[in-house]
DNA sequence: TTGACCATGTGACTTTTGTCATATTTTTTT
DNA sequence: AAAAAAATATGACAAAAGTCACATGGTCAA
């Protein structure tokens, strides 16, 4: 395939993905501009601390976006879904500055590097970008206060059990590959406390638990 | 004093506490479009669920900024300071959507509420304009995530402390004025656990207690 | 000044969560 | 196959935070 059907192809992609875009001339740059990127399962895509130069337009997958503390805690924020990109990010990139949380491929994860030079530009010429830029700010926030509302106002066994919601529909399957540790980890709880919960979860019905795999029933 | 000193005089305040703004064009505009607000200590500025008209450049005091759930719970996130706008009033005057969360006056207040529909105009008009709202929401989104550090890896004596200090800074005096119950209520925890929180910290000597009234000493 | 209403103090107890120790089972490595 | 490593289970206990009951003392209005 030559790279002008390649051309085609991603524009193919990004239209279906992000319907968002209609500008012909903003896709035509997207499309030229963009990397292609790949991730497998649990591999790292920005650590803390790292400089991110890409602006992710995530195509499939999902990626798991997380706190962590001086003392190597750490704790889960939210995911982010084929369809949108990463508020910080693209705040790192419009200020050239360290990343405050770090990402993660959950699944076998794919997506659109945008580069973020281009970034100044585009926020002059395209209000479609500039659309964007804002929705995704605001999204973000809003996926950050729900986060504290969860932290704050609901018990361990409940944070749980949305979390385990959430994995499931990150990896679009009910099964899910995780073990008590690192359920414990995003929790920032401990591996104990996670497996005794787990256990009544079971017991009411709400899970299966099996070696390395937990079973989720969404009613 | 007539209404173009007024206006001259606005511009001066404006110049003084935000000097990000140095575009004649853009100060003009703000000056003559915005409105005066005063709010008394502890006069509600924004309740959860309203859509915001104004976005409020903070001129003296601070602007308390809590969350709250459904049933009456209420959680501190942050504050609001001279030469400071609030993010997510700035979304939601942007989308026209309801505010969520809530802001109350922490001391005597004085703000210049700028009219939301200037907003689209200003944003495509004055690149100084874009960046202070890209700065905003990036300030905005490191506070959140302050919260979450704070509620999800310190414990309650720690973020009292915290707490404290960050209201003798709003303030402007370590003698601040509060009940135990109302700091009980911005921790989302009980009065008597404050209470015996506040005994161990006066203890060791981090504050002082009398009625309605805590003294903090800085160290 | 008397009673109502706050704000605060404190003991006793419960719930939730975290920690430690130890056991069992499965998987992986050698 | 034996040893090491990882995942899970579980009892006992400790710490943190929440709840209940009740006491005390200050403030303010009638």
């Amino acid at each position: 395939m030559d790279s002008k059907e390649e051309n085609q192809e991603v524009i193919a992609i990004l239209k279906q993905n992000f319907p968002v875009f209609h500008n012909q001339d903003l896709i035509a740059k997207m499309a030229k501009e963009a990397r292609w990127f790949k991730h497998e399962k649990e591999e790292p895509i920005v650590e803390f601390g790292e400089y991110p130069k890409w602006i992710p337009l995530v195509i499939r997958g999902a990626i798991k976006i997380s706190r962590a503390d001086d003392e190597g805690g750490e704790i889960f924020l939210y995911y982010l879904y084929p369809g949108q990109t990463c508020a910080m990010t693209l705040n790192c990139c419009m200020v050239d500055k360290p990343s405050e949380v770090k990402a993660i491929a959950e699944e076998g994860t794919e997506y659109l590097g945008l580069p973020r030079k281009s970034l100044p530009q585009w926020m002059l010429e395209f209000d479609e970008w500039r659309q964007f830029t804002l929705e995704t700010y605001n999204e973000r926030y809003e996926n950050l206060l729900a986060t504290i509302d969860a932290i704050a106002f609901q018990k361990l066994d409940e944070r749980l059990l949305n979390l385990l919601k959430d994995k499931s529909i990150a990896k679009g399957t009910n099964e899910i590959d995780v073990t008590h540790k690192s359920l414990a980890e995003e929790l920032h709880s401990s591996r104990e406390v996670i497996s005794r919960l787990l256990k009544q979860l079971e017991k009411i019905g709400k899970v299966q638990l099996s070696r390395n795999k937990i079973t989720v029933n969404l009613d």
